[in-house]
RNA sequence: GGAGAGAUGCCGGAGUGGUCGAACGGGGCGGUCUCGAAAACCGUUGUGCCCGCAAGGGCACCGGGGGUUCGAAUCCCUUUCUCUCCGCCA
């Protein structure tokens, strides 16, 4: 969420910015202001009375240990009418504070300005695309085709042990994901990445922490029984590392990468786009974190976007890397990239990366802050992330970019992973 | 799952009703000494919010929530988590 003091400090700014991201509530702003001048008024009265009353009780403490029982009763009648008050005084404090925080969540990230205003994903701004398109024979199959005939992928399996859109990958379908998955990881860790092996459940404060929860309750998996939540996204455990967290300044930027099976409910998906591996409620998925100085946080997020391309590049997939419109950025984002690659057989695009830079829009519900050399006050840090990358997707586009008569031929980066001999896959 | 112990500042650890935002030790930072370092010595060292141009001042926070009391780290209730032992187990 966005600082009350950088909503004072920047209103008409706010204002702006929340136009280009279609936020359809302005007023909100001025309750909140308003709501925090009624906060700040009560917090002077009230620690007004409670230092009132901490001299008083002093004075009590005082009077008892000189035997001056009397007096100190005397001064206790005191005490009975402004400790009424006292209370009264903090629950109308907190009554505040929180409705305060209630109208401070509803607030999405302000964007950056260069987002380009705009609806909907025809908005949004091609920055460029790079990559051949593969020339495919006219019975091309799509990947879920391919998925059974090579015997890579078994959805109807996946139903029967636990229901639509958990696939079993098997034999070299299998070995493909892992081969994708290493290579990932190799990439970033030689990027600078720290790998981190998370856990994938997390408690109520880690979902908190990266905006999940409250809102987006309904698109994790909730494990009821010990109130744990089954990641989304690495992002949720490994970004919440970092929560509660003062850094020094010299200790940034922090780079950090995992792999992570994902879980997510998609309630209400259904038809053509999520047939397959288009939409499932279990992928896998590699992701990059970096908590970065604020000074060079889209410095960092160009780098994160050239090293998602290199990734794609490599893998001879024809990709668009398109900046979001307001419309289209997620609640927290300020700034976002998708990379889509072109899957042949389907003929249409599909997404597999996103990098954001989310400024300190998370870090403030994280509480993530850092502290500059010699400086008293921590200040709030930025966190960007993005997948590099998402599996199934990038697994449809290879399987299907690359089928010939003879087989599939893999990109080369994975032909050490895959072994000798699986260079094709037949 | 059963039994017990505990949760205090950057870390260790004291504190069982008043002057405790918290002894003491370690660490960090600044200084003295030194060619420099170590040692020793001196000083300093939590977070948030509010008032104030500032200097400065106030309030809250000792896992979370609630209660008793003029006054709570300290007493009571509740909750979460951690550790130890037993059981189970990859």
């Amino acid at each position: 969420m966005l600082t009350i003091q950088f909503i004072r400090d920047s209103k008409e700014t706010i204002l702006e910015g929340l136009k280009i991201k279609n936020f359809k509530q302005p007023e909100l702003i001025d309750q909140l202001i308003s709501k925090d001048n009624e906060r700040r008024s009560l917090q002077v009265k009230t620690n007004e009375l409670q230092a009132e009353m901490n001299r008083l009780s002093k004075e009590i403490g005082v009077l008892f240990k000189s035997g001056e029982a009397e007096k100190a009763n005397k001064v206790k009648e005191q005490t009975t009418a402004i400790k009424k008050e006292v209370e009264s005084l903090e629950k109308a404090f907190q009554d505040s504070s929180v409705d305060l925080n209630n109208l401070l969540v509803q607030i999405p990230n302000v964007p950056h300005p260069s987002v380009p205003p705009g609806n909907t994903e025809a908005d949004n701004k091609l920055i460029r695309e790079g990559g051949a398109m593969p020339e495919l024979d006219e019975n091309a199959l799509p990947h879920w085709e391919l998925g059974t005939k090579y015997r890579l992928i078994d959805f109807e399996l996946g139903v029967k042990i636990t229901g639509a859109g958990f696939p079993v990958f098997r034999g070299d379908g299998a070995r493909l994901q892992r081969a994708l998955i290493s290579w990932f990881l190799e990439e970033n860790t030689a990027a600078g990445y720290e790998e981190i092996l998370p856990p994938l459940m997390v408690n109520e404060d880690s979902g908190f922490g990266t905006g999940q929860l409250p809102d987006k309750e309904g698109q994790m998996y909730h494990v009821t029984e010990d109130n744990l939540y089954l990641i989304p996204t690495a992002e949720v455990p490994v970004t919440n590392i970092y929560r509660d967290v003062i850094l020094d300044a010299e200790e940034l930027p922090i780079k950090n990468t995992a792999y992570t099976p994902c879980f997510r409910r998609e309630a209400g998906s259904h038809g053509k786009d999520v047939r397959g591996l288009n939409r499932v409620h279990q992928f896998d998925k590699v992701e990059i974190v970096q908590i970065q100085h604020p000074s060079n946080s889209y410095a960092a997020l160009d780098e994160m976007v050239k090293h998602v391309e290199k990734l794609i590049i490599s893998l001879g997939l024809p990709y668009r890397i398109v900046q979001l419109c307001g419309g289209d950025l997620s609640f927290t984002s300020a700034l976002t990239y998708d990379f889509e690659v072109y899957s042949a057989a389907q003929k249409r695009w599909l997404e597999v990366s996103s990098v954001s830079n989310f400024e300190a829009y998370q870090a403030n519900r994280l509480k993530l802050r850092f502290r500059e050399a010699g400086e008293k006050r921590p200040i709030l840090a930025h966190t960007l992330n993005g997948s590099s990358l998402a599996l199934p997707r990038i697994m449809a586009a290879v399987l299907e970019n690359n089928q010939t008569p003879d087989g599939i031929k893999l990109p080369e980066v994975l032909h050490k992973y895959m072994g000798k001999g699986k260079e094709i896959i037949r």
